[in-house]
DNA sequence: GTCTATAGTCAGATAGAC
DNA sequence: GTCTATCTGACTATAGAC
């Protein structure tokens, strides 16, 4: 009995992994309205009307798939924001330490394929600039906290910047950030850089880190 | 017999301006896939086959929606940057010279509202991340000489930048702009800032080449 | 919790009259 | 060049057996 219950509770929870991780590798392919459900439930081998049971609507599950991996990605963040703070005392942190407490947990999610690797970046990156309803909804939820918390930080770290200054700033930090993710070869712009290498996550982060608090202290 | 002619080809070249007018709006509101032929010919007044048989097919609009649009401002762009660089004689124009050359033709675009506005700014914007295969086909073909004479420009401009550092500033430049001009609200990330106004269009250039050319000067 | 079968809707595209 | 009418196919979602 007992080992039949877990055996269903294990298949539950497969099927419910299963789903998330067809959906979340075809959503950052091809689009969340370009994919339908017969496509995921057949690259995650389960049946077409899972989907519905486990998730209510498609909409249900593209937020989960988002909700699986920012949540503990923003947790991160903020833990190693706060070390940060405490560690520097009565000084304010750096903008470069800062800016690496936000841009290198990412980088560890996207060496990470068991936390979706660079195929869940891709996705994210994207949906900084999607029309999606559903996803212009629940985004600014997942990262309330870190705009307060990062807004803060930052303020403390360039004073002499007007508040509206360090709020543009902030906002291209994070569109620079958003399209170095959704792909480098997004749109293959810079098809023709010969030494330009998009697995390189470590060198991107360093340099990200140069650009962007250059910027941010300008 | 000429009146009736010219009565013909000027509803032809409208009933083509007003489709690419209405799809362009809808696009940039609700993506490609989300809008339908349906839509499209409603608000454009036509006929439903009339995108078939103007465009051939659905992304065949998509690409001169684009078109349209994209070409003069990149030939404006072309056109400044040779000038700037004709009057920088044997100098090297600065970066915040070249940089500006870039986006002010964007910025003028993005205030005509008969060449496109916001609307397709915030559509081009988006485009730069969309998975959508149409897209990613045709609009490297439309910056290739962008990408040409504004690598070698700002090459000179900073010549102490290793070519792969330079190629990746460059995208972190073209991410930015493109994430900026896709909506300062695309997912209203940075909602609680008070004093920013998105249709500042002059404070956000001004703001935009200061932090790019500081990023990439660093 | 999983499956089959299907309802109900809407899509892009075209044939052929005018 | 424009229109009506329609084809064909795909989609999400659900009801109900197991």
């Amino acid at each position: 009995m007992n080992a039949r219950r877990r055996q269903d509770l294990s298949d539950n929870v497969a099927t419910k992994a299963r789903i998330l991780d067809a959906a979340e590798h075809l959503f950052a392919d091809r689009g969340f309205d370009a994919t339908s459900l017969r496509t995921i439930t057949t690259e995650a081998n389960v049946n077409l009307a899972a989907v519905n049971y486990h998730f209510g609507t498609k909409a249900g599950l593209l937020e989960e798939v988002f909700k699986r991996r920012v949540e503990p990605l923003n947790e991160e963040r903020l833990v190693r924001l706060s070390k940060l703070q405490e560690e520097s005392g009565a000084d304010a942190p750096s903008v470069e330490a800062i800016l690496t407490t936000f841009i290198e947990p990412a980088l560890r999610v996207s060496r990470d394929p068991a936390h979706g690797g660079m195929v869940f970046m891709r996705l994210l990156g994207r949906s900084y600039a999607e029309p999606n309803e559903q996803i212009r909804r629940f985004m600014p939820e997942l990262y309330r906290d870190i705009e307060i918390q990062y807004g803060e930080a930052l303020g403390a770290a360039v004073p002499h910047l007007a508040v509206e200054d360090l709020y543009w700033r902030m906002h291209f930090v994070v569109g620079t950030i958003a399209y170095t993710m959704a792909g480098t070869d997004a749109l293959q712009l810079l098809a023709s850089c010969p030494y330009c290498d998009p697995d390189d996550v470590e060198g991107i982060t360093e340099r990200l880190v140069t650009f962007l608090s250059a910027g941010m202290k300008a």
